[in-house]
DNA sequence: ATTGTTATATATCAGTCCGATACATCACTT
DNA sequence: AAGTGATGTATCGGACTGATATATAACAAT
């Protein structure tokens, strides 16, 4: 699957601009398992426009740049029933943080513990954000199913790495700056 | 973090041609969180070996293509040391899968169906690998930690997924062709 | 016998995508 | 008056994927 089917699936959902499209990906509903970035939006919307998948309403913002509104057409929408039905690849997994965890014996104790805390504000944040998202959704609905996959996931990993702590050599939980000693 | 890195540390751990190194990120220890292919990792290795961080014995087998193992040299234990002390990008997750279970409701349930068992084996295969490498490594290591991260994520996933198949219209599990009915 | 498949192994390349950067406008803070 | 941050479009070098080519040998099937 290619941006331009990505950028489809989400102009199904509504009208938007590339812009709005990469804050989809990247913080809002899509963000956990979807990865996009301009260098391929705008080329993908821009290759469409030409295809007759999306059209375009330019969009005079007081207060703001010009925006270009994505809708997707009739066309597009066939396109994405297409490729809807293609089988899926397989999912893709890569984790910088578990590379470097594996060799924890060769690395600074204070760069592991600085790692090992980042990567849970980060999965912390990926959660708040789709329990943010899993009030806007509609029970029974795909969007459903793939919010509750996430915060599955995302909850293991977040109670796996609570549980490691000791057995990596790290402090307890800080949750204030000063409550360690 | 680059596919250099990435070589550089699986021959941390032992000498590998570029077939087991793509084996390894495929199916071995580090299948669940790395990706490679092979149009990544030989050019990685040539440019390595031009820079001394790896050396090369060239194995004449028999019965077998010519092999190159690979071995880690000093300069790139220390190149690795270093590459081990960056911050780490952020966990990138990609799933086709999650993408067209978005929209579930204009698939035929045939193919949402065939879609969601594939996923089911493949989650079930992730699985088994991780199990039979949890064997082979020791308790407390990085590999434990990691292995055990996999595992648990995974776990959660085939969970999820099995309590959802009534939520998605399936039919229960088919452990036999026909159990149904 | 010979065709096909699977496994081992190296290597290349077109096309795709990322990460960084540039540019521009406005709101808000310092 | 300068700096920061959000909104917004756009491009490009370089990295990487996915597919393909090449080659050898074991093994199964016809």
């Amino acid at each position: 699957m290619n941006v331009r089917t990505l950028c489809l699936g989400i102009l199904a959902f509504e009208e938007a601009s590339g812009y709005e499209i990469k804050k989809a990906v990247e913080d809002g509903m899509f963000s956990h398992f979807i990865e996009a970035s301009y260098g391929s939006i705008y080329p993908a919307l821009t290759q469409m426009l030409a295809d007759g998948l999306v059209s375009v309403r330019e969009q005079v913002q007081e207060g703001k740049p010009l925006k270009k509104a994505y809708s997707i057409t009739e066309a597009g929408r066939k396109a994405l029933k297409n490729s809807l039905h293609e089988l899926p690849q397989q999912d893709k997994f890569k984790s910088e943080f578990l590379f470097q965890a594996l060799f924890r014996d060769q690395v600074d104790p204070k760069h592991l513990e600085a790692v090992f805390n980042e990567q849970m504000d980060y999965l912390c944040g990926e959660l708040a954000t789709i329990e943010e998202c899993r009030q806007s959704v509609e029970p029974g609905s795909g969007h459903a199913f793939v919010n509750g996959y996430g915060h599955a996931v995302v909850s293991a990993a977040i109670q796996y790495m609570e549980e490691s702590r000791s057995s990596l050599g790290l402090p307890q939980k800080p949750i204030s700056s000063d409550a360690a000693e």
